[in-house]
DNA sequence: AATGAATGAGCATTCATTCAT
DNA sequence: TATGAATGAATGCTCATTCAT
């Protein structure tokens, strides 16, 4: 299920501008939508932000939702690029869940106002809109889903296999915490701690010896 | 640290008064929240809903936003009060812990439209009332962490002091993760196979025989 | 079948000023309708022409059509009981088709550019609405009809049945042409001669000695 | 007084070009007219529905409102080239009446929508330009005024001189009555019928036996 | 001659809040 | 205490027109 990601019609017909002017368009608006919030945030901001006229903008989007959803899917994509960046194909599965989840702590310590941005505005986006995000948001937990199969697979990781979305998400959500609880949790822990103490935790959930769900 | 809640100065004397509109308002405004958000529904509407005229409630809160902050910690106290209700003084850490988690994940699964109210649209708050919530959140965790240090005191639970502020707020982002991702979780899964699996590895984790961080 | 005028929701309960202010906003939009028209007027421009503030306006009406509409019901409603006051029960068919026709021109020279305006404008209104329109035109019509059917009756019109309606349609147009053409046949009649001569062609085809249709 | 269409500049020195551009520019253009009305029509529909790049199309015209000139001047030329081409020079002035009255109906019928959009929009134009537009409509009638002439000089026609133009102008809105109240009439009329009553109706005013005005 | 990206003044509409009654 | 009419700044979006290429 590859996804593919929602067209936004334009009145621009030069393609490559249309891609150009719109990564300048989540480009301002994406610190926008973290400080302020999507409602607050208004057109006029954004097209400033981003240096184009109000007009200009509007030749390259129809609403301001469209923004909400170029600037979620950039998110998506960002995090999806750095956390495959970390994955090899020759590591055992054990080696690449250790791998994955250290760059999924370190992306999400890093990205963690746009993790939050998702969070917070998903459901500001039209009900067909949303879907693809939602879809997106899946595909990425994909990646957590077939590492743990391929550890099953090749006996470094111990999991039975209907709990294996389960886990994915598990993984996700740890990783997500972060985000959500930084106000807190940073604290009491450092993001090393956390990572630290988070990744043991998940590791001897899987190990060889003790077995899972 | 005992929460006090946010003070909402009020037009009127009588207390008690202030105190039942007040619910009126909560009750009438909580489900707009959760079905619109917080920036779509107007005051018109919260006003309709509680069978106050504007004018009328515009005596008992100061500012639209009194009414998200009203709803926030209705629902907060509401899920504290369902889960301290399973909490019992004369069991054990470990079957405290059990009940809690339980507890949690079933009123976790009945009032998730209102959580994920609250992760949504906390932001949506000034940045003074945030803090009230944010603590709010916190002082909920705190059952659970006091939950555990019982378990260390009478040798039930086994778990590094370091780790129990982090797992407790791990217990709750589970119980929360049903509420973020139902959409999908609910397509594999049902409340109480997800509840099973997870208490399942929440209590692996501090068991004795394998120790904790 | 009565005519109903199509019911605009409005945000005020009180019914009485909700009447009222509706009238001060048709006596606003409609010179400025005529002078600019329908388009060309902002909502701006009618809210300052009836003294009330943008935001007082919307509370009586939901969108600038429903200004559209308001004026043109007032303008049918004026044309209708200008026209039936000139109507007298005692009369005889062709007593009350001299006086009918004698006001419908006296009164379509009054109201021209009223007239006009319907004519003009009518099409910008949303289509369910523009049925009320048109429906309360046809019942204008319907009151020569009326009267040509009781000349019939008392002997003093002739007419064939079938075209009764055509004849009402005719003398309805004539009476408008004024408005449509007063540009070009001013230059050569006065009202006054349109009249006489339009009114003299109009009676001569419903003569007794000559027979109609 | 021959009509001359109002000139309107071009970047354009190909006067052939010109032409040929801005036939293309009307017949792209009047059906949206037509369908949306004048204000509704954006200048980039136009130009999509004719063909041209949005900056072509400013080669040829100045402004949106020219567009609406040369629809209305294409109308108006189409309609008359119509009703000119029943008329014979060598038939009596009755027979050419008769001729052209039949055609008169037939074109209106079949143009109903394009007269419609004339009589709605015309008031849209520049007071300059539309001048040009009545004008042209006053010529139109001329035909009918020459018609009646003919037939008072070889008596086949009884009219005073003074009612000349009224009936001319008389015989034109029977025409139009049709576009402006098909909605009604079409339901209890058709066309040819409509026709045949409106035709006796008209030349009984005519005939000589008994007088006119 | 043809193109189409850029512009920004302008528009209809909303809605939290106030305050006279 | 309760009411609800009044307010107007603010907002998302449009579109005729221009002009550099």
């Amino acid at each position: 299920m590859k996804h593919r990601s929602k067209p936004i019609p334009s009145f621009i017909k030069n393609q490559r501008l249309v891609e150009q002017r719109r990564r300048q368009i989540v480009q301002g608006a994406v610190d926008l939508f973290v400080r302020k919030g999507f409602h607050k945030t208004t057109t006029r901001e954004i097209a400033r932000a981003c240096g184009l006229s109000i007009g200009t903008m509007y030749e390259y989007i129809q609403t301001k939702e469209d923004v909400l959803y170029l600037v979620c899917d950039y998110i998506h994509s960002e995090l999806e690029r750095r956390l495959t960046e970390a994955i090899r194909e020759e590591d055992s599965g054990r080696e690449s869940l250790k791998k994955a989840i250290s760059q999924l702590f370190r992306v999400m310590g890093e990205m963690s106002d746009y993790v939050l941005l998702i969070y917070q505005e998903t459901k500001s986006l039209p009900k067909e809109t949303m879907k693809y995000v939602l879809q997106k948001e899946e595909e990425i937990t994909g990646h957590f889903e077939r590492i743990l199969e391929k550890g099953i697979r090749d006996g470094t990781l111990s999991l039975s296999p209907s709990s294996v979305k389960l886990m994915a998400h598990n993984i996700m959500v740890m990783g997500q915490m972060w985000t959500f609880r930084r106000w807190v949790l940073a604290r009491h822990y450092s993001l090393e701690e956390y990572t630290r103490l988070q990744t043991a935790l998940l590791l001897r959930d899987l190990s060889l010896d003790e077995g899972g769900g």
